[in-house]
Formats: structure tokens, sequence, C-alpha cells
RNA sequence: GCGCCCAUGGCUCAGCUGGAUAGAGCGUCGGACUACGAAUCCGAAGGUCGAAGGUUCGAAUCCUUCUGGGCGUACCA
């Protein structure tokens, strides 16, 4: 509806021109809003006063003419009012909205996609954390928005790809294999020197390092470097494919999993190198090689390549990007713990390098995440290993709670995560706020069903009989699902989706509670029975985007 | 020190890229089930949007300074 009006707009300014009674200009984009007030009309435009200081005139003087000069062919509009400084409130015919929810019923599945992506090739890099340990709360969160964005730019008409970066090469592959070694060490017998503080604590190492001895015996205990080599790549494996279990269970799953390692043993972090010391990007001071990433606005510049003869991690992340752009991605999302915003400059230092536009690399910051149970602190401790993983939240909790609970929150914002809210089967829990209008609408149509209703279609009922306000801000509030969505798509902001599902059970929960969709007016019920289903479509829509399921009975 | 993020009713947070009298949820208080699910609904109280300036028809939103909190500031990832 807001395309609508827009276009009334646009095409009556256009007229206004052409009768010179406006002067000639670029129409800048005409932005329609929903007012809070109901008297400021159902939709309402500044349109007036943008163009205030380039017509050089009166804003209420500019209104008068665009409203004259609007051409309401499809007798949409009740009555149009300038108001205020110079707003245009459009008031829209009651026996339109109902029209509004054809669309719904002949699109079901699909309404709310768009085609805004135009099928270009989109790249969410996210989670991507080492395999070294398991997954803590953060990294859940980061899993679950860089999976949202992915269906919501999926359902936007973009082709996407979900991708999971490995750091499986480096300085802290070793500390892994080491740990290892050293708490498989201590299972034969106690050990002297004792585990090294710089090794990872965790209680998961003593593990694995328990079901190798269990499965290979005392084989290792002698030969310390290969066998390090062997269990560095033995934990890693195991590590990640707990990981992978644990994001299964939270519905994420990748396209694809990219090593890190395979970047050295195919030479591109070496080519890479070469081509961009060649291009004058790179520059050789103190026996190291540095990359210039101050001409693009960082701090200082980078070091790429240690004195030891090492690259740096940022080395291959220069690597990996252009192997990600060659596999013909036009744009590149990479979801990120905030903690590593300092990074941003440098890496786009890199893509420009690489021949890139900046914007061609978007990152998506995800703060971190606070852990509480019944509003107490959980304490998290990374040094000792003492934190509370993934899996163990997800498995009190639930996926469809603690996927709701992080998608509810801006990205960009601390977040309070409390256990004992989270699962709470009540009110304090949105979650069941929303399921719980799917299944009673669910409900009310096996009940239809049983006095001998189908669930009617669009040309089956009277859409006049839906006259109620709240029968009319329902169809309203589901018009405006598709241009939401594309909101979202465009700002990556997965969370306007719960507050606009929020909303819409809301008002489905206030019709409800003041209007009977069965009663014994047999086409009153059809048509009511009508506007149920399509809110329950747009319900189910919304929460698929959210990979949080839409229950019919709970 | 420098850089980034955050600051909105008692609590947790929105605020649609500068719009009209700042909104939800929880909590508090008061109401609604002999009607399709009360995990619901209706009503009330509660705010100088961290502070001070500035930009303009108009600022929670943009600019400057300050205060308070988080993070970063590696030849670590």
């Amino acid at each position: 509806m807001k395309k609508r009006l827009a276009r009334l707009l646009e095409e009556s300014i256009d007229s206004c021109i052409e009768k010179e009674v406006l002067k000639k200009t670029d129409i800048p984009f005409i932005e329609v809003e929903l007012p809070r007030e109901g008297s400021h009309g159902d939709y309402a435009s500044n349109i007036a006063m943008v163009l205030a200081s380039s017509q050089k005139e009166a804003p209420r003087r500019i209104a008068e003419r665009i409203v004259e000069n609007i051409n309401d062919s499809d007798r949409i509009l009740d009555k149009i009012e300038i108001a205020g400084p110079g707003f245009i409130n459009f008031f829209i015919r009651s026996s339109v909205w109902p029209t509004l929810l054809e669309d719904v019923d002949t699109l079901e599945d699909r309404y709310g996609e768009s085609n805004i992506g135009k099928g270009s090739k989109v790249q969410v890099e996210f989670v991507s954390a080492n395999p070294t340990g398991p997954l803590h709360i953060g990294h859940a969160r980061g899993a679950v928005i860089g999976d949202t964005i992915a269906n919501i730019l999926q359902a936007s008409g973009f082709s996407v790809s979900r991708e999971y970066y490995i750091n499986d090469a480096g300085n802290q592959m070793n500390m892994l294999g080491e740990s290892v070694y050293y708490r498989y060490l201590e299972l034969m017998g106690p050990d002297k020197s004792g585990f090294p503080d710089n090794c990872y604590q965790g209680e998961y190492i003593t593990e694995l390092a328990r079901e190798i001895y269990a499965k290979f015996g005392d084989r290792f205990r002698s030969d310390k470097e290969s066998s390090i080599a062997f269990l560095t790549e033995y934990a890693a494996d195991s590590i990640l494919d707990g990981i992978k279990k644990d994001l299964e269970t939270l519905g994420v799953t990748f396209d694809r999993y990219f090593s890190e390692k395979e970047l050295y043993t195919n030479d591109s972090v070496a080519n890479i190198l070469q081509k961009l010391k060649k291009e004058g990007f790179i520059y050789e001071e103190g026996g190291t090689l540095w990359f210039k990433t101050m001409d693009s606005g960082d701090e200082k510049d980078r070091v790429v390549v240690r004195e030891n003869g090492e690259p740096t991690y940022f080395a291959a992340d220069i690597a990996y990007h252009r192997d990600k752009y060659s596999r013909g991605f036009d744009k590149v999302i990479n979801v990120w713990g905030a903690d590593h915003h300092g990074y941003i400059p440098r890496m786009q230092a890199g893509i420009q390098a690489l021949g890139r536009k900046k914007e061609d690399l978007e990152v998506v910051l995800v703060q971190l995440v606070n852990l509480l149970r019944g509003g107490v602190p959980v304490p998290m401790s990374t040094r000792t290993g003492e934190f509370v993983t993934t899996r163990e939240v997800t498995d009190e909790v639930g996926k469809d709670g603690v996927r709701y609970n992080f998608l509810m929150r801006r990205s960009n914002s601390h977040l309070d995560f409390d256990l004992e809210l989270a699962k709470a089967q009540s009110s304090e829990n949105p979650v069941y706020y929303v399921q719980y209008a799917h299944a009673r609408i669910s409900s009310i149509m096996r009940l239809a069903a049983e006095q001998g209703y189908r669930i009617p279609d669009y040309d089956d009922i009277k859409p006049d009989l839906l006259a109620t306000p709240e029968e009319h801000e329902l169809a309203k509030l589901i018009d405006a699902f598709p241009e939401m969505v594309e909101g979202s798509a465009k700002t990556l902001e997965p969370h306007r989706i719960p507050y606009y599902i929020n909303d819409l059970a809301s008002i489905f929960h206030s019709f409800y509670n003041k209007h009977k969709v069965v009663s014994d007016n047999a086409e009153l019920t059809k048509a009511r029975l009508f506007l149920i289903k399509t809110t329950a479509i747009v319900i189910r829509n919304a929460l698929r985007l959210l990979g949080v399921s839409a229950p019919e009975r709970m």
C-alpha cells in the first residue's frame, strides 16, 4: 500500500511539473509512513516538506497542489488531508482493506518474498570459530543472526551461500595438539612437568585424551613431534564435528566449510602476497612484510609476514577473500563478534587492494552475550575453560527459545540472555506469545472443520463483511509484511521481524477477544476464517525466516 | 592516550535512515472466562530520550564537547 501511495504522489508531482504549478526538479525518494496518531490518517507523507527547499515555497501550498492533482483511479482513498506543517494524510476507504489479503492467499508460502536481490550472488560467512573448543554463547548468537540474515536475503531474491571459515592453521592449532598431548601423558601416570599454563584448560581436552587413549593405547607416548601432529588433526576434526552437531541443533547449517590450511597448501597465500607486493601494496621493513592499510584509513600499516617468515592471519584472510570474489560473489557479508571490530578497516583495505569496492564487503557486528540465570550472571572463564556451551544452552531452553531471544535484539547491542526467562513457559517469554497466536488459529480451524467449514479462499468470501476496526488493522499489518522483509534485507537487521510478528500477534489476539470467528452467521464465519488463515500464513512465513517453529498445538 | 559501540519509564528493549502528543514487553495497580485455547484481552500509573551547546520549519535520530559502561588498540586468532 505504501508503494501504491508513493506512486500516486509521484504521478501527481509529475503532472504538477507538466502543468508548471511546480518547478521542474528531481523528485526525491517519496517516503510514506504509518502515523502513530489515528487522526493523522492511515498513511502519511512528508514529501511537500522535503520539496519545500528546492521549490522555495511554503510546504502547505506545495501539498495543496499535489493533492489537487492526485488521480485516484482505483478509488482507494476516502479522503486526503493536509495537516501540520505540510503533511499529506491519506485516509483509505475501509472497503479496500480486505482486498489486500488476496495476495497472501495466492502467494501463500511465498508471501513476503521479493526480488530486490535480482539474483545477485551473496556470501554470508559466520560463526567461523576456531576448532579448538566448543562454541560459547556468543558464537551461538552470531550463528543464529548469520543464518537468519541468509534466510532473509534468500527470500529477497539473492542467491545466498553460507560459509564457515575454519581457522585450522597456525599457532593455536599446535597449542591444541600439545594440550591433548599433555593430558594424554597424564593418563599414563603422574607427570612431573605438570600441565602448561598456556595450553587449553577445558575439560573437553581431557576427554579427548581419554578417547584417544582408549582407541590407540600408549602409542603416542614416545615420539612427541609426530604424535602432536596426529593429535592436532584428530582433535581439530573431532571438535569441528562437535561444533557442526551443536549448530545443527540450533538449526544452522552451511553450504561450505572453508579450510584456512588449504590456502597454504595450494599456495594461495604465497601467490596473493607476491601479487600485492608487485603491485606496491606490500613493502618490507625490519625483516617483515607490511601491508599499506593506512592508505585506506587504517590507524597503522599491518604485518602480513612476520620476522620468522610466517604469514599472519591477516595474510590468509586476504587470500580467503580473494578466493570468495573469484567464486563470483557480488557481495560478501561477514558476521563478526564485536571484539573484532578493529579488523574492519584492514579488511577493507585488503579487498580494495583486490580491486573491489568498499561496499562489496559488509561486516555485521554481533555484540557479546551476557549469560544470566534468574538475573544472576553465570560465571565464565575462558582461561580455566569453565564456560556454559551453546549445546548446554540449547538443550536447556530449546532451539526456538534460543533463536527468538537472540533475534529479538538489534545485533549491535549488548544482550542479556537469561536462561530462566528464555525457558519460562509464561508471558515473560516472547516466543510463546507469537507461537500461541498460531496455535490458537490452528485450533479455531480445527473447530471450524468439525462444524463442516472448509478453509475458504479469497474467492469464497465476501470481503465487505470484514468491517470492524480490528479486522482492518489486521489486514493493514498483513499488507505491510513484504515491505518489512525488504527493509530487513536492505539493512541486514533481522530483529525487525520479531517486532513485526509481535505486533501482528497482538492485533490478532485483540481481534480474537473481541470478535467470534466461528458463529452462526455462515458468511461472516467464512470471511473471518479467511482472515485468520492469512494471519497464520504470515506468522508462519515470518517464523520460518527466523528458523523458529510455528506449532499447531502447544 | 587514540579508535569503535552503547546510554530511551523500576527492569529488558523498539523507535521504519530528520517528522506531528517518544512506544512495546516484564514488573506494579484495577478489571474480563456458563463464547472458537486466560500461554490471552481491556484499563491505569510511570519519561526534561546520560549532560550541555549547535545545525532548521522540526532532533531520541545529524555535528561538537563532556560524563559513565563495553570492546579494541600485536610480528594472537
